[in-house]
RNA sequence: CGGGGGAUGGCUCAGUUUGGAUUAGAGCACAUGGUUUGGGACCAUGGGGUCGUGGGUUCGAGUCCCACUCCCCCGACCA
């Protein structure tokens, strides 16, 4: 992709608007762009992280035996009040009616559809177990939205839902997408900490919360110092690890992830049964699987950044490597800027070729600002000895070879980074 | 919803205390011309503003008063 092509409009200085790091970056780099408080704007960078985002759930999901689906934003209330979450999501949900008179809403999480869907449809314990996931955008009239994408009233998120004919089954489940989570949130390339968490109104008995350790997140966790183990922090707990007497850290996080045994709430409430081996009627037993998709960026951010911008991973960012030629005006610069862009996508390496005519100094800003992890520089002082350079946006390493050297080094960094 | 802060060109802000000669400013960004060209260049010229909205006080309101809207921060809630 050419940048005078795309859109990527880059700020100098950081909106009023936005507090936290992530946010200010993410405006910043052009990545999104507010319509009103918790609704965003994705722009080109912000979706191609997001997908990319996206493209790593969906990998850890499969390899674990789930489906993707998609159910509706939109949904009668009707089989809300049957659950009687109706009551409990409050202002939270939102309503209106349509022109037909009936009282719908727009989904702020799935498990009455997709109950619903599979109690008209599983019938015996042999269609189960069952996982089924979606990426969809949800809508939650929060209180107070903050911290751009951290808590947003319209987001993105993942949610599977487990269904299986016994605690047993779906403890094996319940554990083998905690595990998928671990990769997913690894591959994120996030440092994550995993708390026992209080259900709420999702119901069910056991639930796991997925933290990133940030300096902006809104929980608090008790960290042990000794054996690591983390829990949600609770007004007048006691500071000491319950399971080794270790001091405890407070560290706030930003939370991705949170993962439910739901037992069978919501299959006995809509009638979600199936029929046994000894030919007896019983309610399905579900868990439900939640990660926050549009709030990983602002998080791995969060993680991942210097005085200078954003540090993205090879697997995440938006484009893998950035060329920059520092003269656009001098044709030797441009044409090797060319050459080297096809080969690179010639080579299922996805880059963007900063073509502006704009002055070194801004291209060099730009590109730290935005994150891609590898730029090719290439200008008049190193070309004297025909070289160029390859610069890792972490770290700023900088190394100068010819255009072969380096195109090697990409390809084998590209090759080694998924 | 309670508490605090804020709203002036696309962005960051000054001006509001003490109403008046300000024709509402600056920097950045934008347009044109020129000089530049390895870490957000410089010079010149130019375009762009219902000072959040609606009332009110006054000879006169960006500035004072009232109401409302929107945004941000702290709290309860959540992926």
């Amino acid at each position: 992709m050419l940048w005078s092509k795309t859109f990527i409009p880059t700020l100098k200085e950081t909106p009023q608007e936005a507090e936290s790091v992530s946010h200010q970056l993410m405006l910043r780099a052009g990545m999104i762009r507010m319509l009103m408080a918790g609704v965003y704007s994705y722009l080109p960078l912000g979706l191609r992280a997001l997908n990319n985002i996206q493209e790593i759930i969906r990998q850890e999901l499969d390899s674990c035996g789930a489906s993707e689906l998609l159910l509706p934003a939109l949904q009668p209330q009707e089989l809300w009040q049957k659950t009687g979450r109706d009551k409990d999501m409050g202002e939270v949900m939102i309503r209106f009616v349509d022109r037909r008179g009936r009282n719908v809403c727009l989904g702020p999480t799935h498990e009455e559809v997709i109950t619903d869907l599979m109690k008209n449809h599983i019938s015996s314990y042999k269609q189960l177990p069952l996982v089924l996931y979606q990426i969809q955008t949800k809508f939650r009239d929060e209180i107070r939205p903050r911290f751009g994408l951290i808590r947003a009233c319209e987001f993105v998120m993942k949610d599977a839902y487990s269904f299986d004919k016994d605690e047993a089954g779906l403890d094996k489940n319940y554990q083998a997408i905690h595990d998928a989570y671990k990769r997913i949130f690894k591959r994120c390339g996030l440092n994550i900490l995993t708390t026992q968490a209080d259900p709420g109104v999702m119901g069910g008995k056991v639930s796991h919360e997925f933290m990133v350790p940030a300096k902006d997140g809104e929980d608090l966790v008790l960290c042990c110092v000794s054996c690591n183990t983390s829990q949600a922090f609770k007004e007048g707990e006691s500071q000491d690890c319950p399971k080794c007497g270790a001091r405890r850290n407070k560290v706030s996080c930003i939370e991705v992830g949170h993962i439910f045994k739901l037992g069978a709430k919501y299959s006995e409430s809509l009638g979600a049964n199936f029929l046994d081996a000894q030919g007896k009627r019983q309610a399905i037993i579900m868990g439900c699987y939640g990660i926050g998709v549009s709030r990983l960026i602002p998080a791995i951010i969060e993680q991942n950044h210097d005085d200078a911008g954003i540090i993205w991973s090879q697997e995440i960012s938006p484009y893998q490597v950035v060329i920059l030629p520092l003269d656009v005006t001098d044709k030797k610069i441009l044409d090797l800027a060319a050459e080297i862009y096809r080969e690179l996508e010639d080579s299922g390496i996805n880059a963007l070729l900063d073509d502006r005519n704009e002055r070194a100094g801004v291209k060099f800003k730009d590109a730290d600002l935005v994150g891609i992890p590898l730029q090719v520089i290439i200008g008049q002082e190193s070309l004297k000895e025909n070289n160029i350079e390859l610069k890792a946006r972490r770290g700023q390493e900088k190394i100068t070879k010819t255009k072969a050297a380096i195109m090697e080094e990409i390809k084998e960094i590209c090759k080694k980074n998924g």
